[in-house]
Order: C-alpha cells, then structure tokens, then sequence
DNA sequence: CTGAAAGCGCTAACAG
DNA sequence: CTGTTAGCGCTTTCAG
C-alpha cells in the first residue's frame, strides 16, 4: 500500500506537501502540483479515507435510516425512488451514503448512534416521522446534523421536508365528494406514524367543508399494513357497508391491494366502486383501470432533504427550515361520477 | 467528544485494558470489565470508528455498486428487493453498506476505487454482470474481494451469484410452446448485459428443442428500455407481424408496459395475445390479468452474494466459487392454451 | 491479567 | 511557496 508518505520521499518534497496537493491548495505551485500528481498517478496512489476522516473529524458520509422493517420499507416503490433522488444529489456533492438498517427500535438507534459517534457519517437523513421518536431526541441532545423527510411533530424544532399531507388528502377527498361520494371508506396505517394522521385530518377536513357527515365505521387504522391484511380488511368493510362507493388508500399499493379484493368479489372498478390512492407510484398508471391518485413529487422531496441536510452540515444554516414539496392530483380512470 | 483515553484516566487502567473491553478480549477479568463498561455508559461513550479502521485496515463496510444509470435502476423493484436482503444479511453480520452512486462508467471506477483503496469498504458487491467491465479488471488486479451478482463473462475467474437466467428462460419459452405458441416476440434490453444474452439463449434453446423455426423479426433487442420506449416497440411489432400469439418480456416491468400496450391498442390479454415475464416482481399478482412470469428469487440471490462476500472477507473461502439460485414458473393468468 | 509505547496515514499549525 | 512536527483515537506488540 503506497502512503502519503511514499509519495513525498519520491517526489523528494514534504508530506504536507503531498497533502496539499491532494487538497489542491492554493499555496501550491503549478510545477510541484504537477510532478507530485505524476508521482501518484504513477504509483497508483489514493489517499486513506480513515486517516483523513480522523484528523478531520468529517467523512463525507450521510447516513440513511430506513424504517427498521426493512421488510417492508423496500416493498413500497416511495424508497427507490427516494433513494434515487439522494443519490443523485449526495453524489454530486460528493457525498457518499451509509445505509443504517437494523430490526428494530433499540437497535436502530444504537447502529445510527454509533455511526455518528463514530464519525462515520456527518448527518443522518431520516426517513421517516414518527412520534415519540428517541432517535431524534439523542440526534438533538448532542446536537447532529440531520432532517426529516416527513414532519415531526414539533414542527419548530427541526429541518424537514415534506409533502403537504393534509392540503392533498383534503384534495383527493374533495375530489371524490365533487363526483357525488359521500361514503367514503379508507384505510389508514398505523397512527404513530405522523403521515397516517395528517392525511386523516385531511379526509376530515374536506368532510366537515363540505357539510358532510363522518362515519367513523368507515375509517379503519392498521398496523399491519401487508398485502393479505389489507386484503381481507378491504372485503371485509364493503361486506359490512355495502354503502360505501369510494375507497381511499394511504397509499398506491394498499390501493392496488384494495382493487384486487374488490376484483376478486366481483365489483366492478370503476362502475361499482371508485379507488384513490396516494404517491402516484411509476405502477399506477399501467395497473387496470389507472389509478387516480396525489403525485407527491418524492424525487423533489429526496432531492429538497439532501439538498438542506448538506447544506446544514455545511453550517450555511442558521435556524431551523422546513420545505413544503407540492403535490398535484393525477386524474386517471379508478373513478365514476355519481352525479 | 470523549475518547478511550478520558476512560481509561476515568476508570484508573490504560488505555489497552479499555481497548480489550471494548473488544471483549478474553485476557481481561470480568471485574474488570464491568467496571469498564459502566463507566463507558456513564460517559456516553462510542469508539471512533475511523480511528479503528485506519489501524485494523477493517472498515466493516460493504460497498454497493450499482449500474450507475441509478435513473433507471431504482426504477425496477429488482433492487428495492435486493438491496432488503443484502441489507438484513449484512446488518446480522454487523456490516454496513456503503453505496457507490456515479454518473458513468469512468466515474464508477473513480469512486469505487477510491472507497477500495481508501480502506473504506471491505468488499464490493456488483449488481450487474457485464462486458468488458473494467472495474472487475481493476478489482482482480489489486486482489480485492469481490462478489458479482450475476453470471461474468469468464465463469471461473470470479466469485458470483446467479440465476439459472438460460434454464429460466428455456422453460418459460417451453411453457408457451406447450400452450401451442409458435410465433413468440421477444424484447430485450442492451446485449452488452449477460443477462439479456442468457434470456435470449434459453429462448433460442427451446425454439430448437421443439423443432421451430426461429423469426429473427420477432427478436428485438434495444438499449433504450424505458416505459415509452418499450411500448412503441411492442405496438410496433404487433402491427408489423399480426401472426404473433405470445410477447416475452425480458423482465415483469417491460412485461406491464407491453400489456398496457396492446390493451391501448384494444387487443385483450390472454384472449388475443399472451404474455409473460421475468422476475416475479411484487406487483404482478396483482396486475390485470395476473402476469405469469419466472420467479427468481431475489431475496435469495442477495443473501447468498452477501454471505458469499463476507465468507471470502473472512479469507474463509478459498478457491473461486459461484452459486446458482433455483427459479421457477409462476403461472398466472396471462396466457392462453392455443391447443 | 494489565500496562507502556509505537504507529496506522493523514492534516494543520507554525516556522521559515 | 514549502518543511517540521504534533497529534486525530484507536489497536497491538512486548513486557511484566
């Protein structure tokens, strides 16, 4: 393995030499930066990222933390896309990314501990907003560099970047309404996410606008958001409320989900029933009939969080920002007009 | 930011005995230990793990490549799925995973080699198998571990992961044949990918198998295999040769989009045309009509390129080694018997 | 079972 | 514009 120091000896110049020529100090002539390049080039040099990472105490790594369910996190086409969108930005910074997985609570945080205090990574890009989140209460205390891709609930005391749950929930609900629904079902999951409870308020929101009455039976929360619950679940409330003429899901592929149990007892979409879904994943618009759902713009948001998070790491920021990422009704075929 | 040395001072031994703690190294008494640990809790303490690495020579890091038109690749379910199993597998054998995002193939080799020789990751997991890979060349000729996920060019030479990709295919193609297809339009991607000349071969072998004759026309192969690419092929190709009864796609996302297609064009999947895929995404149980399709297995694929990788870190395995993942038929609903 | 000391490869004053 | 030197925080001989 050929060091700092190998190229220096044969350069016949000094180390910080070398070193300042890797970092490309001004300081530098022209002459000493090419020969001492040519030197490395030749020797096959590349710096120890370990040792400079020490005596800098910054890495240039962002750490990911994905939902510990990693079993389930990747099945949802929201993290490749997202995942995309940082690698894209974090790249062109030169940024590297450190996924953190981990099973569960007490384990997450002790991987995203240790990385961080292991000076592994300089920030950490959350994605994910839940309450009661311990994580985030450490991150603070010692006060780490990171941003919430989603909003906490003390939305004053963080930097995060999302999308406008509750305005959007409101506007597919309004939707609905505008075609003649007013039974509306919809399945949310679980609430300690703040996501599940934002797009619920905005489900109210548009119900108590437009005069409506809510049936609380027809709002089901789930932990168990996987496909066979969902399944069973959605069969189950129109078996039980033969009312209902729309279902909303918090998701694209609980509305996929949904549109195959429907299928399957032989209701008719749109005819019979009408579904809206939420992401507007890259499938939605191939799926039979295509699905009406809210486009969130998750490459923006990937982009918008990475972008603040280097930023912040940076020091460029002084106080505590949040961006609002817009998100935009993509009208296909999943619903009838009743009017 | 306190260190082993502020423990060591703290809990009156030197520096090695916290070390060996921090290590649980046999040659310390548990007395020890305990009063170590406590004080190591007390302090909040965490090893500098760049100060680790530059001394092991260890970073206990994976490095992910992935193609680096990262445009497209999140944008197959394919790598949500492996990247899930590479994460569990790593994760239980306390390895993180680093990924190596880039623009081009010069730029890939740039920041993988510098992650390499910048004792930044321990081994790297390629996720693709193509020609003429300079990047493999450059990983051989340093010695560095390496697992390929996918078939190399040069079979013996390389440790890799596999699907039986030319069995697969065989037996897809068999499937149709024996449903009395004879005129099968085939899609692939870039040939400059092993996989699509694996596919391409089992298709080829089948056709000889059963004595048909092979229509050149019918084979397409195009490096550009994004969503509107994809679908002007296929509507293409169904007007130009009418007779064509079955589309084979090279995977389930081209097969979606070629079903979009030619519903768009009014003709009914499998009543008019029957298609199959490759890949068994997530999303093709659910599709209209259910998508029958090869099942590879993915999650096993990643495991066992991950424990492979890791078993040779270990410097536990000693001569080239490949492992073929088992695939099978997934028969669903969308493709006719003509007999 | 524990301690002392050298050093991993790099950067950053400080000096010149 | 360049060199000298002292660490960054850890592990690992080698002694004892």
């Amino acid at each position: 393995m050929t060091t700092l120091k190998d190229i220096a000896k044969k350069a016949g110049v000094a180390p910080s030499t070398v070193s300042r020529v890797i970092n490309d100090s001004s300081r530098i002539s022209e002459k000493t930066k090419t020969k001492v390049r040519k030197i490395m080039e030749e020797m096959g040099y590349h710096p120890n990222i370990n040792a400079r990472n020490l005596v800098k105490q910054r890495s240039h790594n962002l750490g990911l933390v994905i939902p510990y369910s990693t079993e389930k996190a990747f099945a949802d086409p929201f993290y490749s896309e997202i995942l995309r969108a940082i690698g894209v930005l974090a790249h062109s910074k030169g940024f590297n990314l450190l996924l953190l997985t981990s099973n569960g609570e007490e384990e997450e945080k002790k991987t995203v501990l240790n990385a961080v205090k292991g000076k592994q990574i300089d920030g950490v890009l959350l994605l994910r907003a839940k309450k009661e989140d311990n994580l985030i209460n450490e991150l603070t205390k010692i006060n780490f560099p990171f941003v919430i891709v989603g909003r906490p609930e003390e939305t004053s005391k963080y930097y995060w970047v999302n999308n406008d749950n509750v305005k959007a929930s409101e506007r597919i609900v309004d939707y609905l309404i505008d075609k003649g629904h007013k039974k509306i079902a919809v399945i949310l999951g679980d609430d300690n996410y703040i996501l599940n409870e934002d797009r619920l308020q905005g489900y109210v929101n548009s119900f108590q606008k437009n005069n409506l009455k809510i049936d609380q039976d027809l709002i089901v929360q789930t932990k168990k958001i996987d496909h066979n619950n969902i399944y069973i679940l959605a069969q189950k409330m129109i078996k039980d409320h033969p009312e209902i003429t729309a279902f909303y899901g918090m998701s694209d592929t609980m509305a996929y989900t949904i549109m195959q149990a429907m299928s399957d007892m032989n209701i008719k979409i749109p005819e019979d029933i009408s579904i809206v879904g939420f992401n507007n994943n890259p499938m939605s618009k191939i799926v039979s009939p295509p699905l009406t759902t809210v486009d969130i713009n998750i490459y923006l948001l990937g982009n918008k969080a990475t972008e603040l998070l280097i930023a912040v790491i940076n020091g460029q920021i002084e106080k505590y920002e949040h961006t609002i990422v817009p998100a935009n009704i993509i009208e296909r075929d999943s619903c009838k007009n009743l009017n």
